[in-house]
DNA sequence: GATACATTTAGATTATTGTCTAAATATCGA
DNA sequence: TCGATATTTAGACAATAATCTAAATGTATC
């Protein structure tokens, strides 16, 4: 939870965790996307990987980041408690 | 935005606003519920207050500190958004 | 195997954050 | 008005986090 929280902190990983809405990408193709630098994104990306959000996979000499929204559920989770919002199925 | 994930990263601060779910409480009493020192619990306060999530009213020689769930809609439009839930109506 | 490319790791630096103690401000009641 | 209580503000400090450059690792291709 606390990973979670402090992964969706920065702007940047929100904006990863965005780009890979829909399509997977590798680390490259992500660090194209933004100013900062390719190490950076690096760093962005294990948080990101750590908190469960992302998945990696390796393909020949490229790394492949995919979205993992199931972790959250635990968020959304959260959120349902405070806003005391029903719980209810549409995937 | 940025202000409420942030609000929301630190674990001191969720817990006072699952504190303040259901009931509101002053400043004192909210510091009664943790071990850090009073001054800690204003400035978080003041965070959350910031990112909009509490609402404060004086009373007396009192504040009275409440939750404010409907900044969080934003935080769940997002959530929303990324898991591709449906976004439906239950209040 | 040498070279080029993709990505990460290491190490340093700067900014932000959580925390504390001490002091300031404000309100109540005698 | 004085003393007690409630809360915040100020200032300092240590820990965390975001970022960079340079170097290391791993993979493909010639």
């Amino acid at each position: 939870m606390d990973k979670l929280f402090k992964a969706l902190n920065d702007p940047t990983r929100r904006a990863i965790l965005e780009q890979l809405r829909g399509k997977e990408m590798s680390a490259g193709d992500i660090a194209g996307c933004f100013t900062v630098s390719k190490p950076t994104i690096s760093h962005h990306l294990d948080l990101l990987k750590q908190a469960g959000l992302i998945l990696a996979e390796k393909r020949g000499q490229f790394i492949i980041y995919s979205l993992n929204t199931t972790v959250l559920e635990e968020c959304f989770a959260w959120l349902l408690k405070m806003t005391g919002k029903k719980k209810e199925g549409a995937l």
